[in-house]
DNA sequence: CTAATATATGAGCAATTGCTCATATATTTA
DNA sequence: TAAATATATGAGCAATTGCTCATATATTAG
């Protein structure tokens, strides 16, 4: 007397979940895709990669412009430098923080298109 | 006696702040823009939106496409819906859902360029 | 060496979030 | 009308997250 609605999923179109299966992206692919959209969907490191596509920046530059604390830029910081949308280079005491390639200032632009509609 | 470091920020290169404030987005499109980005940046959204990058689905469908549950995958359309990245049509009982336009597909395109280097 | 400056980092907390479960709504069929 | 189907939604919980605060590290100046 088992219940087998175990997934309860029907799947009213199995061909279309067939095809969607195939062109799925793996999971490994979702996960670092998702990992670099949750990066651009936070306001204060959105901010950060928008000040950085048009100039390298230090640290307590990028505070002063958000208002935010020197360490909260940091810890942003060391986030998106992990996920490699930013890099840095050494001046004596200060660091100077840029985008990696132009793909952030792409994303932003397309979503800005999107807000406008 | 005050200490006036109540913002403890130098400011480093004030000029450069200066530029970045000019250049810097409203808080109303920063705000429009990270929800879609934080909209892109959970792995379940990416994937329901990258499957209907390709065709139009239902909620039945994407959750047995995902694994998840119809609940779970309806929450998760209703966020998209508000945000308007996804539509849907009605046809009989079942709801179609599609993207509103290509702006998300252009948004993946360019991350999967990312990933890949 | 020591002091000062700029940044990095770990712990921890409050707020947010993605899900589950129960229930509600909408449409079709009988 | 009532029953069945597909989806929507509210409450609530566990996990995640962005920040603060304290402390650590790295570089330069004296």
């Amino acid at each position: 007397m088992e219940k087998d609605d175990v997934c309860h999923s029907r799947i009213i179109h199995q061909e279309k979940v067939g095809k969607a299966r195939d062109a799925a992206l793996s999971p490994e692919l979702v996960d670092e895709i998702s990992q670099t959209f949750k990066a651009l969907g936070d306001s204060s490191r959105l901010r950060i990669l928008w000040a950085l596509s048009s100039e390298e920046m230090c640290v307590c530059d990028l505070a002063a412009l958000l208002g935010i604390t020197e360490s909260a830029v940091s810890h942003q910081l060391r986030l998106l430098r992990t996920l490699r949308l930013v890099k840095n280079r050494r001046e004596g005491v200060v660091l100077y923080y840029r985008l990696v390639d132009e793909h952030v200032s792409q994303l932003v632009e397309i979503a800005l298109e999107h807000a406008r509609e």
